[in-house]
DNA sequence: ACTTGAAAAGTACGAACGTTCGGTTTATAG
DNA sequence: CTATAAACCGAACGTTCGTACTTTTCAAGT
Protein backbone atom coordinates (compact mmCIF):
# COMPACT_ATOMS: atom_id res chain seq x y z
CA UNK A 1 0.00 0.00 0.00
CA UNK A 2 2.95 2.09 0.42
CA UNK A 3 5.20 3.19 -2.21
CA UNK A 4 5.84 -0.40 -3.36
CA UNK A 5 8.01 1.07 -6.10
CA UNK A 6 8.77 -2.03 -8.18
CA UNK A 7 6.96 -3.56 -11.71
CA UNK A 8 3.97 -5.20 -9.21
CA UNK A 9 3.06 -1.95 -8.10
CA UNK A 10 -0.65 -1.28 -9.39
CA UNK A 11 -0.03 2.64 -8.82
CA UNK A 12 2.27 4.81 -9.85
CA UNK A 13 3.89 6.76 -7.05
CA UNK A 14 2.37 10.07 -7.41
CA UNK A 15 -0.74 8.36 -7.59
CA UNK A 16 -0.56 6.58 -4.28
CA UNK A 17 -0.13 9.55 -2.32
CA UNK A 18 -2.33 11.04 -4.27
CA UNK A 19 -4.82 8.76 -2.62
CA UNK A 20 -3.05 8.86 0.92
CA UNK A 21 -3.95 12.43 0.65
CA UNK A 22 -7.32 12.27 -0.31
CA UNK A 23 -7.45 9.95 2.05
CA UNK A 24 -6.17 12.09 5.07
CA UNK A 25 -8.03 14.36 4.03
CA UNK A 26 -11.52 12.54 3.99
CA UNK A 27 -10.50 11.77 7.72
CA UNK A 28 -10.17 15.76 8.25
CA UNK A 29 -13.23 16.50 6.14
CA UNK A 30 -15.37 13.91 8.59
CA UNK A 31 -14.86 16.51 11.57
CA UNK A 32 -14.90 19.80 9.79
CA UNK A 33 -15.98 19.52 6.77
CA UNK A 34 -14.96 20.80 3.59
CA UNK A 35 -14.47 24.02 4.59
CA UNK A 36 -12.72 22.62 7.07
CA UNK A 37 -10.15 22.31 4.69
CA UNK A 38 -6.73 23.63 4.32
CA UNK A 39 -3.82 22.80 2.49
CA UNK A 40 -1.95 23.23 5.36
CA UNK A 41 -3.69 20.42 7.75
CA UNK A 42 -4.15 18.20 5.27
CA UNK A 43 -0.06 17.88 4.57
CA UNK A 44 0.48 18.56 8.28
CA UNK A 45 -1.69 15.46 8.72
CA UNK A 46 -0.07 13.46 5.95
CA UNK A 47 3.21 14.48 6.83
CA UNK A 48 3.82 16.24 3.82
CA UNK A 49 4.95 19.84 2.59
CA UNK A 50 2.13 22.46 1.74
CA UNK A 51 3.57 22.67 -1.31
CA UNK A 52 3.65 18.82 -1.88
CA UNK A 53 0.10 18.48 -0.95
CA UNK A 54 -1.06 21.42 -3.05
CA UNK A 55 1.19 19.68 -6.36
CA UNK A 56 -1.28 17.17 -6.72
CA UNK A 57 -4.38 19.44 -7.16
CA UNK A 58 -4.26 23.14 -8.71
CA UNK A 59 -6.22 24.46 -6.05
CA UNK A 60 -8.16 23.95 -3.10
CA UNK A 61 -11.49 23.57 -5.07
CA UNK A 62 -9.77 20.97 -6.57
CA UNK A 63 -9.12 19.05 -3.61
CA UNK A 64 -12.36 19.68 -1.70
CA UNK A 65 -14.12 18.19 -5.06
CA UNK A 66 -11.35 15.07 -4.84
CA UNK A 67 -12.51 14.24 -1.04
CA UNK A 68 -16.33 14.70 -2.16
CA UNK A 69 -15.81 11.98 -4.97
CA UNK A 70 -14.36 10.06 -2.30
CA UNK A 71 -17.04 10.61 0.29
CA UNK A 72 -19.30 9.65 -2.66
CA UNK A 73 -17.67 6.20 -3.69
CA UNK A 74 -17.54 5.45 -0.03
CA UNK A 75 -21.37 6.04 0.46
CA UNK A 76 -22.34 3.88 -2.49
CA UNK A 77 -19.87 1.03 -2.15
CA UNK A 78 -21.66 0.69 1.61
CA UNK A 79 -24.96 1.70 0.53
CA UNK A 80 -25.85 1.25 -2.93
CA UNK A 81 -23.87 -1.15 -4.39
CA UNK A 82 -24.64 -4.34 -1.62
CA UNK A 83 -28.55 -3.43 -2.27
CA UNK A 84 -28.65 -3.52 -5.81
CA UNK A 85 -27.97 -7.36 -5.71
CA UNK A 86 -31.24 -8.09 -3.57
CA UNK A 87 -34.79 -7.98 -5.40
CA UNK A 88 -35.79 -4.66 -6.84
CA UNK A 89 -38.48 -2.80 -4.90
CA UNK A 90 -39.18 -3.24 -0.78
CA UNK A 91 -35.71 -5.49 -0.08
CA UNK A 92 -33.71 -3.09 -1.91
CA UNK A 93 -35.39 -0.05 0.19
CA UNK A 94 -35.06 -1.82 3.46
CA UNK A 95 -31.27 -2.93 2.24
CA UNK A 96 -30.58 0.97 1.68
CA UNK A 97 -31.95 1.90 4.54
CA UNK A 98 -30.47 -0.33 7.14
CA UNK A 99 -26.66 -0.14 4.90
CA UNK A 100 -27.05 3.86 5.69
CA UNK A 101 -27.80 3.16 9.21
CA UNK A 102 -24.83 0.99 9.59
CA UNK A 103 -22.73 3.15 7.24
CA UNK A 104 -23.69 6.45 9.73
CA UNK A 105 -23.10 4.33 12.90
CA UNK A 106 -19.80 3.62 11.25
CA UNK A 107 -18.37 6.84 10.52
CA UNK A 108 -15.85 8.31 13.99
CA UNK A 109 -17.53 11.61 12.81
CA UNK A 110 -20.21 13.11 10.47
CA UNK A 111 -21.42 12.48 7.27
CA UNK A 112 -19.35 14.57 4.68
CA UNK A 113 -22.01 14.84 1.98
CA UNK A 114 -24.44 15.93 4.14
CA UNK A 115 -22.09 18.44 5.77
CA UNK A 116 -21.50 19.82 2.46
CA UNK A 117 -25.03 19.96 1.56
CA UNK A 118 -24.99 22.58 4.07
CA UNK A 119 -21.77 24.33 3.71
CA UNK A 120 -22.27 24.64 0.32
CA UNK A 121 -25.93 25.44 -0.35
CA UNK A 122 -25.84 28.88 -0.59
CA UNK A 123 -22.47 28.92 -2.53
CA UNK A 124 -22.76 28.33 -6.09
CA UNK A 125 -19.79 26.32 -7.95
CA UNK A 126 -18.29 22.91 -8.91
CA UNK A 127 -18.50 21.36 -5.36
CA UNK A 128 -21.95 22.32 -4.99
CA UNK A 129 -23.38 21.49 -7.89
CA UNK A 130 -21.35 17.71 -7.20
CA UNK A 131 -22.77 17.62 -3.86
CA UNK A 132 -26.50 18.53 -5.21
CA UNK A 133 -26.04 15.73 -8.18
CA UNK A 134 -25.09 12.74 -5.61
CA UNK A 135 -27.97 13.97 -3.65
CA UNK A 136 -30.64 14.14 -6.42
CA UNK A 137 -29.79 10.82 -7.42
CA UNK A 138 -29.42 9.40 -3.96
CA UNK A 139 -32.93 11.13 -3.70
CA UNK A 140 -34.12 9.55 -6.85
CA UNK A 141 -32.92 6.05 -6.20
CA UNK A 142 -35.35 6.05 -3.35
CA UNK A 143 -38.06 7.16 -5.44
CA UNK A 144 -37.16 4.97 -7.91
CA UNK A 145 -37.48 1.88 -5.73
CA UNK A 146 -40.42 3.18 -4.33
CA UNK A 147 -42.67 3.73 -7.73
CA UNK A 148 -41.07 -0.17 -8.64
CA UNK A 149 -42.87 -1.75 -5.22
CA UNK A 150 -45.97 -0.09 -6.24
CA UNK A 151 -45.83 -1.49 -9.68
CA UNK A 152 -45.25 -4.84 -7.92
CA UNK A 153 -47.89 -4.29 -5.75
CA UNK A 154 -45.71 -4.08 -2.52
CA UNK A 155 -47.06 -0.72 -1.71
CA UNK A 156 -50.62 0.68 -2.11
CA UNK A 157 -51.29 2.02 -5.40
CA UNK A 158 -52.48 5.46 -3.89
CA UNK A 159 -48.68 5.98 -2.62
CA UNK A 160 -47.29 8.63 -4.45
CA UNK A 161 -43.26 8.08 -5.01
CA UNK A 162 -41.64 11.49 -4.86
CA UNK A 163 -43.63 11.76 -1.22
CA UNK A 164 -42.57 8.83 0.06
CA UNK A 165 -38.60 9.19 -1.14
CA UNK A 166 -39.51 12.50 0.62
CA UNK A 167 -39.80 10.81 3.60
CA UNK A 168 -37.46 8.29 3.29
CA UNK A 169 -34.66 10.86 3.11
CA UNK A 170 -36.38 12.86 6.22
CA UNK A 171 -35.82 9.41 8.03
CA UNK A 172 -32.07 9.43 7.06
CA UNK A 173 -31.55 12.93 8.24
CA UNK A 174 -33.09 12.40 11.23
CA UNK A 175 -30.88 9.08 12.19
CA UNK A 176 -27.67 11.50 11.07
CA UNK A 177 -28.81 14.47 13.22
CA UNK A 178 -29.29 12.46 16.55
CA UNK A 179 -26.11 10.48 16.18
CA UNK A 180 -23.88 13.74 15.54
CA UNK A 181 -25.78 16.17 17.54
CA UNK A 182 -27.00 14.36 20.17
CA UNK A 183 -25.10 11.53 20.43
CA UNK A 184 -28.06 9.02 20.83
CA UNK A 185 -27.14 5.57 20.37
CA UNK A 186 -30.98 4.74 20.42
CA UNK A 187 -30.73 6.78 16.96
CA UNK A 188 -30.81 3.84 14.84
CA UNK A 189 -33.79 1.93 16.19
CA UNK A 190 -35.54 4.99 16.25
CA UNK A 191 -34.70 5.31 12.10
CA UNK A 192 -35.46 1.50 12.02
CA UNK A 193 -38.88 2.03 13.66
CA UNK A 194 -39.59 4.77 11.49
CA UNK A 195 -39.14 3.58 8.51
CA UNK A 196 -41.35 0.13 9.50
CA UNK A 197 -44.42 2.42 10.59
CA UNK A 198 -43.92 4.68 7.20
CA UNK A 199 -44.59 0.92 5.70
CA UNK A 200 -46.82 -0.25 7.39
CA UNK A 201 -49.32 2.92 6.45
CA UNK A 202 -48.10 2.37 2.22
CA UNK A 203 -49.44 -1.24 2.75
CA UNK A 204 -51.82 -2.53 -0.28
CA UNK A 205 -55.06 -2.74 1.71
CA UNK A 206 -54.98 -6.80 0.08
CA UNK A 207 -52.09 -7.67 1.75
CA UNK A 208 -52.87 -6.41 5.16
CA UNK A 209 -55.06 -9.34 6.58
CA UNK A 210 -52.83 -11.89 4.93
CA UNK A 211 -49.99 -11.39 4.32
CA UNK A 212 -48.62 -8.81 7.18
CA UNK A 213 -45.50 -7.82 6.43
CA UNK A 214 -42.03 -9.25 8.17
CA UNK B 1 -25.87 48.16 34.27
CA UNK B 2 -25.88 50.21 31.00
CA UNK B 3 -25.76 53.89 30.75
CA UNK B 4 -29.57 54.40 29.53
CA UNK B 5 -29.27 57.94 30.53
CA UNK B 6 -32.19 59.61 27.82
CA UNK B 7 -35.28 59.18 28.66
CA UNK B 8 -36.72 59.42 24.44
CA UNK B 9 -34.33 56.73 23.99
CA UNK B 10 -34.91 53.11 24.80
CA UNK B 11 -31.56 51.43 23.88
CA UNK B 12 -28.46 53.65 24.91
CA UNK B 13 -26.06 53.91 21.90
CA UNK B 14 -23.93 51.43 22.66
CA UNK B 15 -26.71 48.54 23.14
CA UNK B 16 -28.28 50.28 19.68
CA UNK B 17 -25.40 49.73 17.48
CA UNK B 18 -24.80 45.83 19.24
CA UNK B 19 -28.20 44.78 18.52
CA UNK B 20 -27.42 46.75 14.65
CA UNK B 21 -24.12 44.12 14.52
CA UNK B 22 -26.00 41.42 15.51
CA UNK B 23 -28.73 41.87 12.57
CA UNK B 24 -25.84 42.20 10.28
CA UNK B 25 -24.32 39.28 11.32
CA UNK B 26 -27.09 37.08 11.14
CA UNK B 27 -27.36 37.98 7.62
CA UNK B 28 -24.43 36.97 7.19
CA UNK B 29 -24.63 33.33 9.28
CA UNK B 30 -27.50 32.55 7.15
CA UNK B 31 -25.66 32.13 4.34
CA UNK B 32 -22.37 31.03 5.47
CA UNK B 33 -22.98 29.66 8.92
CA UNK B 34 -21.25 30.75 12.13
CA UNK B 35 -17.85 29.62 10.83
CA UNK B 36 -18.46 32.62 8.09
CA UNK B 37 -18.60 35.25 10.31
CA UNK B 38 -15.27 37.12 10.96
CA UNK B 39 -14.63 40.27 12.69
CA UNK B 40 -13.62 41.76 9.53
CA UNK B 41 -17.14 41.01 7.02
CA UNK B 42 -19.33 41.96 9.90
CA UNK B 43 -17.51 45.54 10.16
CA UNK B 44 -17.74 46.07 6.83
CA UNK B 45 -21.33 44.88 6.37
CA UNK B 46 -22.25 47.42 9.41
CA UNK B 47 -20.42 49.95 8.32
CA UNK B 48 -17.78 50.04 10.95
CA UNK B 49 -14.56 49.31 12.22
CA UNK B 50 -13.16 45.55 12.94
CA UNK B 51 -11.65 47.25 15.98
CA UNK B 52 -15.34 48.97 16.61
CA UNK B 53 -17.33 45.73 16.16
CA UNK B 54 -14.58 43.54 18.32
CA UNK B 55 -15.08 45.96 21.24
CA UNK B 56 -18.91 44.96 21.56
CA UNK B 57 -17.73 41.32 22.09
CA UNK B 58 -14.48 39.75 23.64
CA UNK B 59 -14.48 37.39 20.98
CA UNK B 60 -15.66 36.03 17.67
CA UNK B 61 -17.02 33.43 19.98
CA UNK B 62 -18.66 35.69 21.89
CA UNK B 63 -19.60 37.23 18.45
CA UNK B 64 -21.18 34.10 17.27
CA UNK B 65 -22.90 33.51 20.36
CA UNK B 66 -24.50 36.76 20.32
CA UNK B 67 -25.90 35.67 16.76
CA UNK B 68 -27.13 32.35 17.53
CA UNK B 69 -28.95 33.88 20.57
CA UNK B 70 -30.78 36.27 18.01
CA UNK B 71 -31.34 33.12 16.07
CA UNK B 72 -32.89 31.16 17.95
CA UNK B 73 -34.72 33.79 20.25
CA UNK B 74 -36.11 34.52 16.06
CA UNK B 75 -37.01 30.86 15.65
CA UNK B 76 -39.00 30.97 19.19
CA UNK B 77 -40.72 33.95 18.26
CA UNK B 78 -41.74 32.92 14.89
CA UNK B 79 -42.73 29.26 15.37
CA UNK B 80 -43.25 28.66 19.27
CA UNK B 81 -44.69 31.72 20.80
CA UNK B 82 -47.53 31.94 18.53
CA UNK B 83 -48.20 28.05 18.94
CA UNK B 84 -48.95 28.03 23.24
CA UNK B 85 -51.83 30.31 22.62
CA UNK B 86 -53.44 27.40 20.80
CA UNK B 87 -54.96 24.43 22.82
CA UNK B 88 -52.02 21.52 23.84
CA UNK B 89 -51.62 18.73 22.13
CA UNK B 90 -52.45 17.84 18.29
CA UNK B 91 -53.47 22.13 17.96
CA UNK B 92 -50.29 23.16 18.81
CA UNK B 93 -48.43 20.22 17.63
CA UNK B 94 -50.00 21.20 13.59
CA UNK B 95 -49.09 24.98 14.19
CA UNK B 96 -45.58 24.30 15.44
CA UNK B 97 -44.93 22.23 12.17
CA UNK B 98 -47.02 25.32 9.62
CA UNK B 99 -44.96 28.19 11.62
CA UNK B 100 -41.85 26.12 11.07
CA UNK B 101 -42.43 25.27 7.16
CA UNK B 102 -43.56 29.31 6.73
CA UNK B 103 -40.45 30.35 8.83
CA UNK B 104 -37.88 28.48 6.47
CA UNK B 105 -39.88 29.44 3.55
CA UNK B 106 -39.14 33.22 4.45
CA UNK B 107 -35.79 32.93 5.29
CA UNK B 108 -33.71 34.07 2.46
CA UNK B 109 -30.79 31.68 3.33
CA UNK B 110 -30.40 28.96 5.64
CA UNK B 111 -31.34 28.07 9.03
CA UNK B 112 -28.55 29.72 11.59
CA UNK B 113 -29.40 27.42 13.75
CA UNK B 114 -29.32 24.20 11.66
CA UNK B 115 -26.25 24.87 10.14
CA UNK B 116 -24.58 25.74 13.29
CA UNK B 117 -25.80 22.07 14.21
CA UNK B 118 -23.65 20.56 11.82
CA UNK B 119 -20.73 23.38 12.18
CA UNK B 120 -20.22 22.09 15.61
CA UNK B 121 -21.12 18.76 16.12
CA UNK B 122 -17.94 18.07 16.56
CA UNK B 123 -16.62 21.06 18.18
CA UNK B 124 -16.76 21.13 21.70
CA UNK B 125 -17.17 24.82 23.45
CA UNK B 126 -19.99 27.24 24.30
CA UNK B 127 -21.09 27.55 21.07
CA UNK B 128 -21.88 23.70 20.48
CA UNK B 129 -23.43 23.61 23.92
CA UNK B 130 -25.55 26.28 23.32
CA UNK B 131 -26.67 24.82 19.74
CA UNK B 132 -27.44 21.23 21.09
CA UNK B 133 -29.42 23.12 24.49
CA UNK B 134 -31.73 24.86 21.41
CA UNK B 135 -32.17 21.52 20.08
CA UNK B 136 -32.86 19.67 22.62
CA UNK B 137 -35.51 22.05 23.57
CA UNK B 138 -37.00 22.19 20.27
CA UNK B 139 -37.25 17.85 20.45
CA UNK B 140 -38.73 18.03 24.07
CA UNK B 141 -41.46 20.37 22.88
CA UNK B 142 -42.52 18.17 20.34
CA UNK B 143 -42.37 15.42 22.12
CA UNK B 144 -44.23 16.74 25.24
CA UNK B 145 -47.08 17.97 22.55
CA UNK B 146 -47.28 14.34 21.65
CA UNK B 147 -47.45 12.79 24.83
CA UNK B 148 -49.78 15.06 25.74
CA UNK B 149 -51.90 14.44 22.55
CA UNK B 150 -51.93 10.63 23.70
CA UNK B 151 -53.56 11.39 27.11
CA UNK B 152 -55.92 13.23 25.75
CA UNK B 153 -57.06 10.83 23.44
CA UNK B 154 -56.17 12.68 20.05
CA UNK B 155 -53.27 9.84 19.70
CA UNK B 156 -53.64 6.18 19.75
CA UNK B 157 -52.14 4.99 23.25
CA UNK B 158 -49.52 2.51 21.87
CA UNK B 159 -47.99 5.78 20.28
CA UNK B 160 -44.59 6.37 21.39
CA UNK B 161 -44.21 10.40 21.87
CA UNK B 162 -40.21 9.94 21.30
CA UNK B 163 -40.35 8.18 18.41
CA UNK B 164 -43.40 10.42 17.29
CA UNK B 165 -41.01 13.60 17.98
CA UNK B 166 -38.26 11.86 16.19
CA UNK B 167 -40.17 10.99 13.00
CA UNK B 168 -41.50 15.04 13.14
CA UNK B 169 -37.84 15.99 13.31
CA UNK B 170 -37.20 14.50 10.46
CA UNK B 171 -39.82 16.34 8.51
CA UNK B 172 -38.70 19.74 9.53
CA UNK B 173 -35.39 18.29 8.46
CA UNK B 174 -36.54 17.10 5.42
CA UNK B 175 -38.26 20.09 4.39
CA UNK B 176 -35.50 22.28 4.78
CA UNK B 177 -33.06 20.25 3.21
CA UNK B 178 -35.60 20.30 0.19
CA UNK B 179 -35.89 24.16 0.39
CA UNK B 180 -32.32 24.62 1.12
CA UNK B 181 -30.03 21.91 -1.28
CA UNK B 182 -32.88 21.38 -4.12
CA UNK B 183 -34.71 24.98 -4.12
CA UNK B 184 -37.68 22.97 -4.49
CA UNK B 185 -41.07 25.18 -3.98
CA UNK B 186 -43.41 21.53 -3.27
CA UNK B 187 -41.61 21.11 -0.29
CA UNK B 188 -43.67 22.43 2.13
CA UNK B 189 -46.45 20.50 0.60
CA UNK B 190 -44.40 17.20 1.12
CA UNK B 191 -43.99 18.60 4.56
CA UNK B 192 -47.32 19.30 5.41
CA UNK B 193 -48.49 15.80 3.77
CA UNK B 194 -45.65 14.10 6.04
CA UNK B 195 -47.04 15.03 8.86
CA UNK B 196 -50.66 14.76 7.90
CA UNK B 197 -49.60 10.78 6.96
CA UNK B 198 -47.38 10.73 10.20
CA UNK B 199 -51.11 11.55 11.80
CA UNK B 200 -53.26 9.25 10.34
CA UNK B 201 -51.62 5.70 11.15
CA UNK B 202 -51.20 7.32 14.75
CA UNK B 203 -54.90 8.20 15.16
CA UNK B 204 -57.00 5.98 17.39
CA UNK B 205 -58.73 3.46 16.33
CA UNK B 206 -62.34 4.56 18.09
CA UNK B 207 -61.59 7.90 16.11
CA UNK B 208 -60.72 5.90 12.97
CA UNK B 209 -64.32 5.32 11.74
CA UNK B 210 -66.04 8.37 13.34
CA UNK B 211 -63.92 10.77 13.06
CA UNK B 212 -61.57 11.03 9.71
CA UNK B 213 -59.27 14.25 10.46
CA UNK B 214 -59.59 15.98 7.53
C1' DA C 1 26.77 4.61 -14.05
C1' DC C 2 24.28 8.40 -16.19
C1' DT C 3 20.37 10.70 -17.64
C1' DT C 4 15.83 12.15 -17.23
C1' DG C 5 11.34 13.28 -15.67
C1' DA C 6 8.36 13.08 -11.98
C1' DA C 7 7.65 13.95 -7.01
C1' DA C 8 8.31 16.39 -3.06
C1' DA C 9 10.33 20.06 -0.49
C1' DG C 10 11.66 24.83 0.08
C1' DT C 11 10.82 29.61 -0.15
C1' DA C 12 8.17 33.56 -0.81
C1' DC C 13 4.13 36.44 -1.89
C1' DG C 14 -0.12 39.10 -0.72
C1' DA C 15 -4.34 38.78 1.64
C1' DA C 16 -7.25 37.85 5.53
C1' DC C 17 -7.60 36.19 10.04
C1' DG C 18 -8.44 37.43 15.40
C1' DT C 19 -6.67 40.46 18.51
C1' DT C 20 -4.26 44.44 20.94
C1' DC C 21 -3.37 49.18 21.72
C1' DG C 22 -3.25 54.20 21.63
C1' DG C 23 -5.63 57.90 20.17
C1' DT C 24 -9.88 60.53 18.68
C1' DT C 25 -14.52 61.40 18.49
C1' DT C 26 -18.99 61.63 20.68
C1' DA C 27 -22.38 61.39 24.12
C1' DT C 28 -23.61 62.04 28.81
C1' DA C 29 -23.39 63.97 33.77
C1' DG C 30 -22.50 67.66 36.80
C1' DC D 1 -19.40 74.74 29.77
C1' DT D 2 -16.57 71.37 31.38
C1' DA D 3 -15.12 66.90 32.88
C1' DT D 4 -15.59 62.13 32.18
C1' DA D 5 -16.61 57.95 30.31
C1' DA D 6 -18.23 55.33 26.50
C1' DA D 7 -17.84 54.49 21.51
C1' DC D 8 -15.24 54.10 17.70
C1' DC D 9 -11.26 54.28 14.60
C1' DG D 10 -6.63 53.23 12.42
C1' DA D 11 -2.60 50.87 12.60
C1' DA D 12 -0.09 47.07 13.70
C1' DC D 13 0.87 42.39 15.80
C1' DG D 14 1.72 37.44 14.68
C1' DT D 15 -0.59 33.54 12.13
C1' DT D 16 -2.51 31.16 8.64
C1' DC D 17 -4.49 31.09 4.31
C1' DG D 18 -4.01 29.72 -1.02
C1' DT D 19 -0.92 29.93 -4.55
C1' DA D 20 3.48 30.66 -7.38
C1' DC D 21 8.05 29.87 -8.33
C1' DT D 22 12.62 27.32 -7.59
C1' DT D 23 15.31 23.66 -5.96
C1' DT D 24 16.32 19.12 -4.31
C1' DT D 25 15.37 14.19 -4.04
C1' DC D 26 14.65 9.95 -6.15
C1' DA D 27 13.04 6.09 -8.93
C1' DA D 28 13.29 4.34 -13.47
C1' DG D 29 15.26 3.70 -18.57
C1' DT D 30 19.13 3.39 -21.16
Amino acid sequence: MKTQTNQSSILSKGAATRDAIVLAALKLAETGGLEGLSIGNVAERVGMSKSGVFAHFGSREDLQLAVLKAATENFSEAVFYPAIKLKRGLPRLRAVLENMIEFYQGLANGCVILSASHEFDDQPGPVRDAVLAYLRQLRSELVRAARYAVEAGELDPQVDAEQFGFECFGIFLAVHHDLRAFRDPDSAARGRSAFTRLLKRSIPVSNLLSNQSE
